[in-house]
DNA sequence: AACTCGTGGTT
DNA sequence: TAACCAAGAGT
C-alpha cells in the first residue's frame, strides 16, 4: 500500500460508504436530502458542534432538543439571560462553551445581522469557535473545502497511514494527510463520513477493521497495529485537591446559593459557597484544614459523614459537606437565597448536584416537618 | 507551548 | 476500580 493511492481512493470509498451509513441526528442533513439541495441549518449545525467539543454524542442529544425548543433560532439565543442559559448548559461540562454561546450568539446578532457569515476567517472570529468549529462549520453548513479536523480525523488518519508519531506532535502531520483527502465537491459530507467511521468502526479500543470501508488501503491495518494507533503521549497524573462546602437551607425551602465568578472552574455556574479548594495537605491523609473554613452565615452548621469525591479534568476533589437549616431572617454573607420556585436541582453541575444529594436527607432529618 | 477547563460511559 | 476516552477553545 502507498500513500498516492490512498489518497487517490479514500475519499470517495470514504463518501460511498457514508451514503449507505450515515449516522442520524438531530442538526444533520443527511446525504440524500443533502443531494437534492437540502441544507443543513447553520444555527443547528453551530449549536451541535459546540456542544460536541469533548462530549459524546449520547451526551448531546437531551441538551441539544432542549435548547433548540428553548431557543429555536441564534436571535432568540442571543436574546436570553444568561443564567437561563448557563442553567439549561448545567450538567454538560466545560462551561466556558456555554459563555461563549452567548458572546457568539450576540456578536452574530450585532456584527452578522443575525445570520452566521460563510466564510471562514469572520467564522474564526467569532468567540468559541476555533480551528475546528470554523472548518466543520463551513464545511458542513456552507460547503466550503475547509479541512476539519478533530479526534476522530486525527485517529483514522493516523491509521490509515501508519503514523508512528505520537499526539500532539503528530497533529501538524496528521492535518496534512486530512487535507490531502478533502474533497472540493462534498467537503461537509467528507467531514461528517469520517468522524462517522471514526465513531462506528475506526474505534478508539478495538477498531472493526474487518468491515471498515477502507480496509484495503489502511496501512495500520495492513501490519495489523491498527489498534495501537494513534500513540499519545503519557498524560500527567491527577493531583488531589481538598475543601469544604456549605449546603443551607431556609425553613421556607429557600436554597443559600452563589453565582461563581464569571470565569475559571465552573465559572457562571450556579453553586454552594465554600471554602477554596487546595492541594490536599502534607499533614497526614485526611488531616482537618489549618486553617477552619468561613461559613456564609451564621449558623449550627453540621458536618455530614460521608464526604463527596469528584474528578475534574486536572484533578481529583475531596469534598467535605456541612449543611444547616437557616433562620428566616438570616443574612448571609455570601450567596443569595433562591425560593424553592427559582431553584432547579438540574441548574447545577454535577459536582454541586452531588452535594444537594447528600444534604437534601440531611436536612428533611433535621427538619422532620418541612413542607 | 503548555495549561486550564467537566462529565459520563467504557474497559 | 482507576484510567482512559469523546466532534476543542482560550490563554
Amino acid at each position: 500500500m502507498n500513500v498516492a493511492r490512498i489518497e487517490a481512493e479514500a475519499g470517495a470509498a470514504l463518501l460511498h460508504w457514508y451514503d449507505a451509513h450515515a449516522r442520524q441526528m438531530p442538526w444533520r442533513v443527511g446525504p440524500a436530502a443533502r443531494a437534492t439541495g437540502q441544507r443543513p441549518d447553520p444555527y443547528r449545525v453551530w449549536l451541535s458542534e459546540v456542544m460536541l467539543q469533548q462530549t459524546t454524542v449520547a451526551a448531546v442529544r437531551g441538551y441539544f432538543e432542549r435548547f433548540t425548543a428553548l431557543w429555536p433560532d441564534v436571535l432568540a439565543l442571543a436574546a436570553a439571560p444568561d443564567a437561563q442559559v448557563m442553567g439549561e448548559w448545567a450538567g454538560l461540562g466545560y462551561y466556558a462553551r456555554a459563555r461563549n454561546l452567548l458572546k457568539c450568539a450576540r456578536a452574530v446578532r450585532d456584527l452578522h445581522g443575525g445570520r452566521f457569515p460563510a466564510d471562514h476567517d469572520a467564522l474564526l472570529a467569532l468567540p468559541g469557535i476555533g480551528r475546528y468549529t470554523a472548518a466543520s462549520l463551513g464545511a458542513i453548513a456552507f460547503d466550503l473545502p475547509l479541512t476539519v479536523v478533530d479526534g476522530n480525523v486525527e485517529r483514522v488518519m493516523a491509521r490509515l497511514f501508519a503514523v508512528e508519531q505520537p499526539l500532539p506532535g503528530a497533529k501538524p502531520a496528521l492535518t496534512d494527510r486530512a487535507a490531502a483527502l478533502t474533497p472540493k465537491l462534498r467537503p461537509g459530507d467528507h467531514a461528517q463520513a469520517v468522524m462517522d467511521l471514526g465513531a462506528t468502526i475506526c474505534t478508539p479500543r478495538r477498531p472493526a477493521c474487518g468491515i471498515c470501508p477502507l480496509m484495503d488501503l489502511c496501512m495500520a491495518r495492513a501490519e495489523g497495529r491498527a489498534a495501537e494507533l494513534p500513540r499519545k503521549l503519557a498524560k500527567k497524573p491527577k493531583p488531589v485537591r481538598e475543601g469544604v462546602i456549605f449546603v443551607g437551607r431556609r425553613a421556607d425551602g429557600a436554597w443559600l446559593l452563589e453565582e461563581r465568578p464569571p470565569s475559571g472552574l465552573l465559572g457562571g455556574m450556579l453553586g454552594w459557597p465554600g471554602s477554596d479548594w487546595l492541594p490536599a495537605g502534607e499533614g497526614g491523609a485526611d488531616a482537618p484544614p489549618s486553617v477552619p473554613p468561613v461559613p456564609p452565615v451564621a449558623a449550627d452548621w453540621r458536618m455530614l459523614d460521608a464526604g463527596l469525591r469528584h474528578t475534574f479534568t486536572h484533578f481529583h476533589l475531596h469534598l467535605c459537606v456541612q449543611i444547616a437549616r437557616l433562620p428566616q431572617g438570616s443574612l448571609p454573607t455570601r450567596g443569595r437565597f433562591l425560593e424553592p420556585g427559582a431553584f432547579r436541582r438540574s441548574d447545577l453541575p454535577t459536582v454541586m448536584r452531588k452535594a444537594h444529594d447528600l444534604a437534601l436527607p440531611a436536612l428533611d432529618a433535621i427538619e422532620p416537618g418541612f413542607r
